[in-house]
Parts: structure tokens; C-alpha cells; sequence
DNA sequence: AAAGAGCGCAACCGCAGGAGC
DNA sequence: CGCTCCTGCGGTTGCGCTCTT
């Protein structure tokens, strides 16, 4: 596919913006919008490519972009949305409100993976070394079925990406707040299955699982555990499921199709139908509005899907969960779901247990 | 105080893919 | 259907600042 160069790099400025540069790309943006960013250097009357404006301003000067120092509650998102998604920076940046992939990137590379190497814990994997030596037979089962929670973690996340963008953009046509659907476990109020358990089988029917990272913003960091002694924090992964037997589920796996005509689906509610929760317990805060009637949950415009990763707290206790009523579950299952459990909870640890919350040098 | 090393971050580079013609 | 334009993304680079010796 024939590519042109951004620019013909003659006569066209590079390196550090200077401010009068910014002052003039943002009076233009701002009477004008970008527009086409080829053509917005010359109405702009900057010696820059339009690849360098765009950038300037995706990363630097737009108006909605917090700066400074990243939050406990940030890192934690960052480490766990990486955990799950690999180096898909745009994809973790959009759970993280004002914040820039670029930016995100830089403080992976200076200080998170180097905090989690120093800790014994391999960035790439999320694996400590232990557990990477160990990490063989069952062990390796469970590393699979991780990943392929990752591929549809992934998906998901795009698709719901896409579901806010979408959101803003029509909100800027019209003012009336846009509301999305997404399933929830009252949708089928018996589900209880550990979704977990289920892809450890692999013999259930299932369809797109979801999952949930659930922190509350306001809510003091986890290490703010009030029982007893052990204060280490946890994280726990629900899983909801329905009825297997009684869905239309049709394993999936690798449905790219499936998940763009899902992309493209207004309501999660026809394509998602099992959510996955990993929950801090110091932020187990359910407002009970949300008990009640969560057939449908609201996403309002601007809060979106952030709202739910870091605010909601929908109910979704493990209580019924570990009764394991389903059929097609078993015991790799609670396995699989309590290494990960671990799994979080020891990366917590080790973030909480840190000197303080600054780079370890 | 000066020089070198290390670090952090803004910016650049090149590829991928969607949209339009 | 193929080409071009345009944008988004992830990896990498290089400069300036800070720290160490």
C-alpha cells in the first residue's frame, strides 16, 4: 500500500516545540479545529509537518491532558490494564482518564517496569520468577488460559473504546447524554459460574466473557484494609456466568469477525454475556441504587466505561460464585482462579510493600 | 566546580489500516 | 479493485536536566 511521506521534510522545523509554536497551533485549533492535519501547518503558519502537529497536540497541548506525577491508584491501573493488554498503550490509556498513551508509555519504560523487575516480577509476563520456573505442565495451562483471557480482555476494551468515543462524538451533535447497555449479572440474576472456571474447562459454552477492573477513585488506596493484621490487600476475581446450557453460547475463540460485527454492536448486551470482576476489597463500596436494578447499567457520556472500571461497584459477591453449581467447571478451574487471584494480590503486595511510591532507584 | 553517567520525557519514525476516490 | 490520503499506534531516539564522583 503506497504510503506518502508526511511531509517532504524540506524546510519544515523538528525537534522541541517552541511556545510560540504552541500558541500558534492552539489559536488555530481553537478557531478552527485541526481538521485535516496535512493541511494545518500552512493555515496554521508553522514550518512542521502535520504528523508533528498532531502529535504536539494529542500529547502536549490539548485541554483535557492532566500532567504531573502519576497517582498510586494510576500505577495500579497501568500495571494491571498491562497485565492484560501487553504494550497496548492507547488501549490502557483510555481507562485512564486525561492521560496520554505517549505518557503512559514513558512512565512504563522509566519507572513501573523497572519497579516490577526489581520486585522479581518479569514486566513482559506479569510473572514473577518463581512462578516463570515453575511454569510448566497445569502451570502452563494456566499461563494459556490467561492469555487467551487477554485476547478477550483486549477486544473488549477496544470495543468499549470505541463505544465512548463513539459517545462523545454523537454528544457533540447533540447534547442529551448517550446511554449504552451493558450486560450485568442481574441480566440472568442465578448466574454464579465462575467464568473462570469455565475457559479452564473449556467444555462450556460461553461467549465473550468480560471482565471488569474495578477500583474506586475516591476511595483511599487498597492498601486500606482495616482487617485484622494482614493488611495486604486483595483482589478478587468473580466470575458470573448464566446458564450455560440455556444460552445460544458458542465458543468463540479467536473470533476476530465476531468481535468486530460485537465493535459495532450498540449494547454489550447481545455480544457480552458473562462478566469477570476483578474487585479490590478496600474498595467494596456498592452503592445500593446499583443492587437493585443492574438489567441494564448506564454509561453517561464522559464518565463511560472509566466509570465502571474505577467507580462502579455493581455487587457481585464471590458468595454464590464458590458454590460451583455449574457443570462444566472443576477443579482446574478454582486452580486457575486462585493462582491469578494470587497472582494480583502478591503484584499489590509487592507495589504496597514498596519503600514509598516513587521510582525504586 | 567540572565532567561523566544516568534518567525522564518530548518528539520522531515507520508501519498498519480505514476511508475515500 | 487498487491507489492515495490520513490517522493512530508502538517503538525508538535524542536532548536536557539531575545526580554522582
Amino acid at each position: 500500500m503506497g504510503r506518502s511521506p508526511c511531509c517532504d521534510k524540506v524546510g519544515l522545523k523538528k525537534g522541541p516545540w517552541t511556545p510560540e509554536e504552541d500558541q500558534k497551533l492552539l489559536a488555530y485549533i481553537e478557531e478552527h479545529g485541526h481538521g485535516s492535519w496535512r493541511a494545518l501547518p500552512a493555515k496554521a503558519g508553522l514550518q512542521r509537518c502535520g504528523k508533528s502537529c498532531r502529535l504536539r497536540w494529542t500529547n502536549y497541548l490539548r485541554p483535557d491532558i492532566k500532567r504531573g506525577k502519576f497517582s498510586l491508584q494510576e500505577e495500579q491501573t497501568i500495571i494491571q490494564l498491562h497485565a492484560l493488554l501487553g504494550n497496548r498503550w492507547s488501549a490502557i490509556a483510555t481507562h485512564l482518564p486525561k492521560r496520554t498513551d505517549n505518557e503512559i508509555k514513558n512512565y512504563w519504560n522509566t519507572h513501573l517496569k523497572k519497579r516490577l523487575t526489581k520486585m522479581g516480577i518479569d514486566p513482559v509476563t506479569h510473572k514473577t520468577k518463581n512462578d516463570a520456573l515453575l511454569s510448566t505442565g497445569g502451570q502452563s495451562k494456566n499461563a494459556a488460559n490467561l492469555s487467551h483471557m487477554a485476547q478477550w480482555e483486549s477486544a473488549r476494551l477496544e470495543a468499549e473504546a470505541r463505544l465512548v468515543r463513539e459517545s462523545k462524538l454523537r454528544s457533540s451533535f447533540n447534547n442529551t447524554p448517550t446511554t449504552y447497555n451493558l450486560s450485568s449479572a442481574s441480566a440472568q440474576p442465578n448466574r454464579s459460574l465462575d467464568i473462570l472456571k469455565a475457559w479452564s474447562s473449556g467444555g462450556c459454552d460461553l461467549e465473550s466473557p468480560t471482565s471488569i477492573l474495578r477500583f474506586s477513585e475516591n476511595a483511599p488506596p487498597i492498601m486500606t484494609s482495616s482487617v485484622g493484621d494482614n493488611s495486604v490487600p486483595t483482589i478478587e476475581f468473580v466470575g458470573t456466568s448464566g446458564n450455560s446450557s440455556s444460552e445460544t453460547g458458542i465458543i468463540k475463540e479467536e473470533g476476530e469477525e465476531d468481535w468486530k460485527s460485537m465493535e459495532n454492536s450498540v449494547s454489550f448486551t447481545s455480544g457480552l454475556h458473562h462478566d469477570m470482576t476483578l474487585s479490590i476489597e478496600a474498595a467494596w463500596t456498592s452503592p445500593e441504587s446499583l443492587r437493585g436494578n443492574s438489567e441494564h447499567v448506564s454509561i453517561m457520556e464522559e464518565e463511560g466505561f472509566t466509570s465502571l472500571l474505577l467507580n462502579d461497584s455493581v455487587d457481585r459477591s464471590l458468595s454464590d460464585g464458590g458454590k460451583d453449581s455449574d457443570n462444566c467447571g472443576g477443579g482446574e478451574g478454582s486452580e486457575y482462579y486462585e493462582d491469578n487471584k494470587n497472582y494480583w494480590n502478591s503484584i499489590l503486595n509487592l507495589m504496597n510493600s514498596s519503600p514509598d511510591h516513587s521510582p525504586m532507584l
